[in-house]
DNA sequence: TATGAATGAGGTTTCATTCAT
DNA sequence: CATGAATGAAACCTCATTCAT
């Protein structure tokens, strides 16, 4: 993982380092995430993922089978990459849920454009219907937890007699929703006309959903 | 109709039928529009669009210069055709929002992926960051007047005392979003899971918005 | 030829007249002419022509079985235009051949460019090659008859002892060199440079072969 | 040859090695300049290229932009190799001018269709008109130099009394007329007639221009 | 005769993938 | 392991030619 490290394995083991290997695994990742989330799946050439990561078109073989398995691979790992911890999170005793969703949702919104989060939903729903993998990935590993979590949140809003139906409750989605229209409308319209700002119009549903005022 | 009509007709009368080159016209743009939709621009072959329309791979480009321009003469043709009616239908005397709501949009979501406006959706999503042009005509087409309309009622909503914010006067948005969520939920994971039913998920949406029980 | 025959025609025959007819074929011979001329035969498209000629691309078909045939015939039709009178002209009684020449052929060369004659000598150069047919057409019809004028006036020269050899006898040839050569130069550097003036050019040669000075 | 030469062709030592390059290079640069010489630029397609130089369509594509870079690429390397040194001669003592064009120029004639010379010229006149970056260079890289060259000697004539004008001195290109007169007509007529043999032809012109008997 | 939409062979170019070094 | 020149299938597009009207 450092240089000693390969130092030491290359002492004993004579050939290539595994570090170097680690490394270079890493470049071709990083590149093709980078170009894949610009360019989408057909408009990405292997050459320019090589060019990006400065290593050789070849060498992109040795680590993916072809450009298929890059894809699904490097999609793969950053669906492993630890999540926006709304799961983790929990509301503070005595906090209202729709108090909690405000403190902890407005961060993972304003992080969403810096963070590749949402290029890779926009990756997602541009490619998922030719790379159903990718669209099961997905949904395993990122809509279900958020699913799931919601759905508690929702449970205890309803107890508490913050929210008026279970709606939430059977249609966990319906809280992403806005947070996945901003999303796209940002994708498509950000040049012509300016960003939407996800986190007013995320505050701006729970008035609605919760009533005004949500301190 | 008339002698200088029918002169003009016999001028024309040489060569083909100006029905057939209608006709023709018309071939290609069905089989380029389903193309389209189920490939993506880059998965479509010019000679898959062809085929389709039974022509002969020449005869695409004497009705458009080139991929690009079937491509977004195509979708304008589509984006052309007369809208969904939320803009021209209003509440009915007496008739609540939440109400108008209901029975309005359930048929709308109900069409949606039998008429080709998921699929045009999706399509929009995946495309319109690599044509500009295309995410700007479908705002202008179908997002702003929608837009427009939903703002209206949303005034309406505030002022009988339906909406307790208003949210959805300054981002309108909002109310499609659970209809947007569900079109690209469907289009990913219909196979696997089954697709959403989006009336319920509307239905839903409007009982927590609005209060249950719309009727 | 003219209306009038082709009204006489029409009168009797009912149908197409001819008079329209040749009107048409002279369309599409100046037409085609021009544009080979200017963009040589690969580079001419029929439909370039056709648009050219203000007839359908069909109709170039009804008078020429290909555009090799067009390329041809329309190129014997300008080789059989009235020539250059180089032939018919000949010294005035006591008229040095130097004088001659200055007297003749400084018309021709001035009116070299204006005429097609320069464009259709750059013409047969690029294309003979691939178009011996032409090639030949235009050696029999233009190049052999002014030899043998040439030869004719050479004789003459040397027997009157204004040339020294009869290098010219020999090789004819030798007199057009300097305008073909000069012909060839404006089309290549005309852009950039400026043209060459082909009778200074002509002159400086007569005073280079004949001595100076030549009324 | 020294530590950093070695490291550097170490460097490099991965992959392919460059001497192959080099000669593939070289195959596609002469099978292209055989081709375009032969056929010209539109008559030349790729993949005959491609298959005269042993190679495959697609690495043609490696080595020139595109078929008009392979052009031009191709033809700035034949002109870029060393020339007829009528430049680098120079009349020896006490030869006149007439006798050093008869011993230097005759060579050049004679090596004029067995080297490519003649080819290029009738390229450079078939093709010039569509690429003017072609004829420039040939201006600059043949013409130019040839035409300061024989300004010089033109002077030299007229010094010595060899000349009775200055006619060459204002346009060199007089003496190189008649071997591209030459060159021309052996390429349009050297099948029907027989070819015109350049160096009787260039002495003929000789004597015509500075007397008989040159020797 | 005249039309011009339609054809489809054929050309140029791209790019994922291989393999000798 | 790494390289990158080479490959060739496959895509886009052009344009000479045909033929129903």
């Amino acid at each position: 993982m450092n240089e000693f490290a390969g130092a030491a394995l290359n002492a004993r083991s004579r050939g290539p380092s595994p570090a170097k290997t680690a490394q270079t695994r890493q470049s071709i990742v990083a590149a093709a995430l980078d170009t894949f989330l610009e360019r989408g799946f057909s408009g990405t050439r292997m050459s320019d993922v090589a060019a990006r990561a400065g290593v050789a078109k070849g060498t992109l073989y040795l680590y993916f089978a072809d450009k298929e398995a890059l894809f699904e691979g490097v999609l793969r790992e950053v669906l492993a990459e630890p999540l926006s911890s709304l799961g983790a999170a929990a509301p503070r005793p005595g906090e209202s849920v729709r108090a909690f969703l405000g403190r902890v949702v407005g961060p993972i919104l304003r992080d969403m454009e810096r963070s590749r989060r949402a290029a890779v939903i926009r990756l997602v729903v541009a490619e998922g219907a030719r790379f159903p993998a990718l669209a099961e990935t997905y949904r395993r590993v990122v809509i279900d937890p958020a699913a799931a979590a919601i759905r508690q949140l929702a449970r205890r809003a309803v107890e508490t007699g913050e929210l008026r139906t279970d709606a939430l409750v059977r249609f966990p989605q319906l809280l992403a929703a806005p947070a996945v229209l901003v999303t796209l409308w940002n994708g498509l319209f950000a040049a012509a006309g300016g960003p939407l700002d996800g986190e007013a119009v995320f505050e701006a549903y729970l008035d609605m959903v919760f009533g005004a005022g949500g301190g």
